[in-house]
DNA sequence: TAGATTGTTAATCGATTAACAATC
DNA sequence: TAGATTGTTAATCGATTAACAATC
C-alpha cells in the first residue's frame, strides 16, 4: 500500500514544494523544472522528481512540470483541497494564540488551500474559560468534545494543555475517534499505531539548538 | 570536526533522551540500560548506545548507564548547564504567547537546566506595542537590537514576525551576530551557511497532516 | 531536428540495526 | 565466576544522488 511506503520526509518536500509554488506568482501555463524548484526548496533536482515520481508522471519532457497543474496535484495529494476542520484542546496561552492567529488567517498562509483547516471547536476543562469567547469562538468543555467530533467533523487536533495532563487528555481525544495530532506540550506522547502525533515542541528545539551555542 | 560530523538527527535524540530523563524520578546511583531508555524514546537499544557513543562511555558494562551522570552528560552537550539569553522578535499574538509561556515557565519544563533559556528581550516595530509589558519584559524597538544583543549577550532568537517580513527581519536580526533561530512563520527562509533556522511551522504541521486524512 | 528536461534505474552514501568481544 | 550490558565493528537497510534513455 503506497501510504505505507512513502516516507514521511517525502510528504514533509511535498508540503514544501506546494508552499513555494503558492508563494510566487507564476503566469498561468507556466512551466518550472525540476532544477528551479529544487533551488527554492533547497534539495536536488533529482530528489525533486524522485519525490513527484512517487505520486505519478505531472512533467512534460524536455519542458518541466507545468505549475498550475503540479500544484493542483500537489493539493490534492496533500488533501488541501477541501477545508477540514480541527480543533484546539487546551485555550490557554499558547492555545488561544494559535485560536487567534488560525481563525483570522487559516492555516497562516494565503492562496488556493489556505483556507484547508479551519478551526471548528475550542475545548478546556477550566470552568473559568469555558463559556469564554476566543477568536470569534466559544470555548467549549471536554466532556462534550465527542459529540463536537461528530456533528463538527473534527479530524485533526492541536494539544495545547500543559505537559503533565498531555498523555491524559490525548487519551481522551483519540477515543473520539480523531487520529491525527499537533502536540505542543514539551512531553512525548504515548499512542495507537493508526494514530499520528507531530511534535511541534519549542523546548525541545531550544535544547536542541544549545548544542550549536 | 565533531560537530560538522554529528548528524542533525542525534542531537534531537539526545535532547529526547534527556527530557525523558528529567521527566522521571531516579534514585540517586540507580542505573538505566540502553533498551530501558530505547524504550522510553522508542528507539533500538543498539541506537542509544551509539548515539551515546558519539561523545564518550558514559555506561558500565554489565551495568547500564548511571542516570544522574548521563544526566550530567546530556546537559553539558546540549550546553544547557548554564542559562543562555534568547529574545523573541515579533510581540503579536504569537509571540507574546511564548513571551509569557516562557517568562513563565523557562523553557516549559521542569528540573536541571529547564531554567536554561531566559527570554532576556522581546522587539516589535510597531509603536503602540513598544514600550508595552508583555510577560513581565518591555517590548523594545528593533532598533534597538543591536545594542540590546550586545548588552544581554543574545544568542537565539524566535521569530514570530507575519511571513511577508520574515526574511528582511531575519536578515536585519542576523546582522546583529545571532546565528541560531526558531522561524515560526510560515515561509522558508534564506541565511547564510554558518546561521542555523529551525522550522517550527504549524502550517507546514497541517499541510503535511494532510496526507494521511 | 537539436536542445532540454523528465522518468527511472543503478550507484552511492549515510544512518540504523545486528552481533559479539570486552568487561563490569 | 556467571550474567548482563556496554562499546564497537560489520551487515543491513533505506534514502539520496548520479546517470542516461525516453521524449517533448
Amino acid at each position: 500500500m503506497r501510504t505505507t511506503k512513502t516516507p514521511d520526509v517525502v510528504i514533509r518536500r511535498l508540503a514544501t514544494y506546494l508552499r513555494l509554488l503558492e508563494e510566487r506568482e507564476y503566469y498561468l501555463g507556466q512551466y518550472i523544472s525540476s532544477s528551479e524548484l529544487g533551488e527554492l526548496a533547497g534539495v536536488t533536482p533529482a530528489q525533486v522528481r524522485k519525490d513527484l515520481d512517487m505520486f505519478g508522471e505531472f512533467g512534460k519532457q524536455g519542458v518541466g512540470y507545468p505549475v498550475r497543474h503540479l500544484k493542483r496535484q500537489l493539493i490534492h495529494i496533500l488533501k488541501v483541497d477541501k477545508p477540514s476542520n480541527i480543533t484546539i484542546v487546551g485555550v490557554g496561552e499558547l492555545g488561544s494564540a494559535f485560536a487567534r492567529y488560525l481563525t483570522r488567517n487559516p492555516s497562516g498562509r494565503r492562496g488556493e488551500g489556505a483556507d484547508a483547516f479551519r478551526v471548528a471547536a475550542l475545548f478546556d476543562v477550566d470552568p473559568i474559560k469555558v463559556g469564554q469567547c476566543v477568536g470569534g469562538l466559544r470555548v467549549d468543555h471536554l466532556d462534550d468534545l465527542e459529540a463536537r467530533v461528530k456533528e463538527m467533523d473534527i479530524k485533526i487536533a492541536l494539544l495545547t494543555v500543559p505537559a503533565p495532563v498531555a498523555q491524559e487528555v490525548l487519551d481522551r481525544v483519540v477515543k473520539t475517534g480523531i487520529k491525527l495530532f499537533v502536540n505542543f506540550a514539551p512531553v512525548r506522547l504515548k499512542a495507537p499505531d493508526d494514530v499520528r502525533v507531530n511534535h511541534a515542541d519549542v523546548s525541545l528545539e531550544l535544547h536542541q539548538l544549545g548544542y550549536y551555542l
